[in-house]
DNA sequence: GTGAAAGCGCTAACAA
DNA sequence: TTGTTAGCGCTTTCAC
């Protein structure tokens, strides 16, 4: 059961004029008298009328709404994004239809369906690590709605990407560890197929070459699902510390990684930082408070919603067919916590031969 | 520039059908010929045919799409509810329109008017602390949208309410504290005009009462912006530990406090739990990394959303206004950590007298 | 300056 | 079984 809103028609009917005259008045054209205007005007706000936006939606061919799709909206990361996207969004006067894939390919798909099938009038997408076919996305664009990709962006596909400077963020971590004179340094990353997880790895590289070292493979290691498979990055951890050869430093390039290591340390017995030290990205809060505090490298996630959205809402007000696109690079930050702490003395044998 | 998607009219233009028999047949009513049907689905599905949910939405009257308000989208509590709702949603053809409030009553006025005037058939509210003038949800509800309530809910409005059982968690955290033979608790919550505080508080001096102790009322403090405002926590704090007669344990009534407390804690290099215990209210992922580990009580938030929407969905959908409403309650759960570990001794000094 | 009429895409009486 | 028609609430020509 439900209340009837008024419309245009109850308005002109009460005030003896024609609906399109009371449609003018609201939305104030001049070619209308002061006097009429004003009528109209104060009838509607005394009734309270709204105009009803599904009306106006099927006249003017959009929705003023914006898909969003994340892996989780669970997560401290893609929430802060989401905030971001949210506050801009309302800004302008648009909702948001927020989706999470969970990081499938198959509920990508059904979600994307189900957007496309919402006429939402574009779409903010962070590219589930799962996806290889990109088709989805290009039927899309193909119609015509506007896509901006954030965080994990495809390199293959148009459209603005909002991103941030992965390389740096990998170069500041290895670079903050080198410093602290870790010199056995360890990566873990999610799948080298995902765009950002390679640049960060290259900046792990960069930041190891500038110290003159030669990244050694065997300390790198790629743990597929993310964190989300605790065995996995356990595996890892183990062959990491199984030789003799062990790391005396952890550099993890996700957040639920970054937890996953720090857990292992724990339940491997490894002293964080004194058998070995640890930095990752992470945008939790209050990981200060954690047992050691931890270094992390921290994303401007917040921002990266507000660029996106406002990136999206500029393409989807814009009269022609947007042309070249944008790609931002956010900043990252590097927060100094215990986890990374240099050890007091530096052993011989801690340092790794230059080769 | 946007691609003009096929309509209803295009298939039966080139079908030669009239719009009718089409919609008709995609909707697979039975009065119309198998082969027909056959034809036009088979079109329908070689174009990509989707309806237009707008045009559907304008006819029907209902968008099947409902409104959230939280406080704060990139919170562990929020976000998780979230999560919640929109699986539920998604999985019954919604979809959500998520706002955040961040706790103000001003943008709780302004987003409620939004959502009013943009055809949502639903909405799912966690009132801002600071509201007190009910009025805009009065208003929603006489327009007959459905509500329902969750969290921070308002006794005085009718609709259904999912909240978790917030005695039994006051309880279950100072009884966990009485176990580990803290003999002076001090309860530190937010606004005690919030519902949720009250109820906690009750459920900490029930717990109080069984262990046979009145509770002190210079033990309870309160601080109405949550942990938002840093200095509050710290001036509760310190009038906490500022006498002789100090605190063995502090139980915290909601996230923020929490963490506050926690930092709080350690800038008066107060040794958790050597010098007081710490339990607290929390939903963050990972509390078992703390320093040290904390205990906490914990709300099934992904549940929560789950409860609430479909308790709204159902509301929707039901054809005749719905008379009485439910209140849930859903359970909460202890977590033990490090942080309200029993001290190994206990001193005389540290019972209270029995009164 | 104002009104009549058509149409956005779809559905649902009512006719045939 | 199918087509015709009207209408959801709004905007927008085109007349007057």
């Amino acid at each position: 059961m439900r209340f009837e809103a008024a419309t245009i028609k109850d308005i002109a009917r009460s005030l003896g004029f024609s609906p399109s005259t009371v449609s003018r008045a609201l939305r104030n054209c001049n070619d209308i008298s002061e006097t009429t205007k004003q009528l109209v005007l104060d009838y509607a706000n005394k009734i309270n009328y709204t105009p009803n936006p599904i009306a106006v939606s099927l006249k003017a061919k959009r929705s003023r709404s914006i898909g969003v799709i994340v892996h989780e909206i669970a997560s401290s990361f893609f929430s802060q994004i989401i905030n971001g996207i949210e506050s801009v969004a309302r800004e302008n006067g648009y909702n948001i239809i927020i989706t999470q894939s969970l990081g499938s390919y198959e509920n990508e798909m059904s979600i994307t369906r189900m957007l496309a099938s919402r006429s939402i009038d574009g779409c903010l997408i962070s590219v589930a690590p799962e996806t290889a076919d990109l088709c989805h996305f290009t039927n899309l664009q193909e119609r015509g709605l506007p896509i901006v990709f954030f965080d994990r962006i495809v390199e293959d596909l148009p459209g603005h990407k909002v991103l941030i400077d992965n390389k740096l963020g990998g170069y500041k971590g290895a670079h903050h560890l080198l410093k602290n004179q870790c010199r056995r340094i360890a990566f873990i990353g999610d799948s080298p197929l995902q765009y950002i997880t390679a640049m960060r790895l290259e900046g792990y590289k960069k930041a190891l070459e500038e110290h003159h070292m030669a990244p050694d493979e065997s300390l790198i290691k790629f743990c597929p699902h993310d964190g989300a498979d605790y065995y996995e990055v356990e595996a890892a951890m183990q062959e990491l510390f199984d030789g003799d050869h062990k790391p005396d430093a952890i550099f993890t390039s996700t957040d639920k990684l970054t937890i996953a290591a720090m857990r292992c340390c724990r339940d491997m017995k490894l002293n964080i930082p004194g058998t070995v030290a640890l930095a990752g990205f992470s945008n939790m809060e209050n990981t200060d408070l954690f047992c050691p505090s931890l270094t992390v490298i921290r994303q401007p996630a917040i921002q990266m919603g507000r660029v996106s959205a406002r990136l999206l809402i500029k393409s989807i007000e814009s009269k022609r067919p947007v042309a070249d696109y944008e790609r931002q690079l956010l900043p990252v930050e590097l927060r100094i916590g215990e986890s990374s702490k240099a050890r007091v003395t530096v052993l011989p044998s801690d340092v790794l031969p230059l080769r």
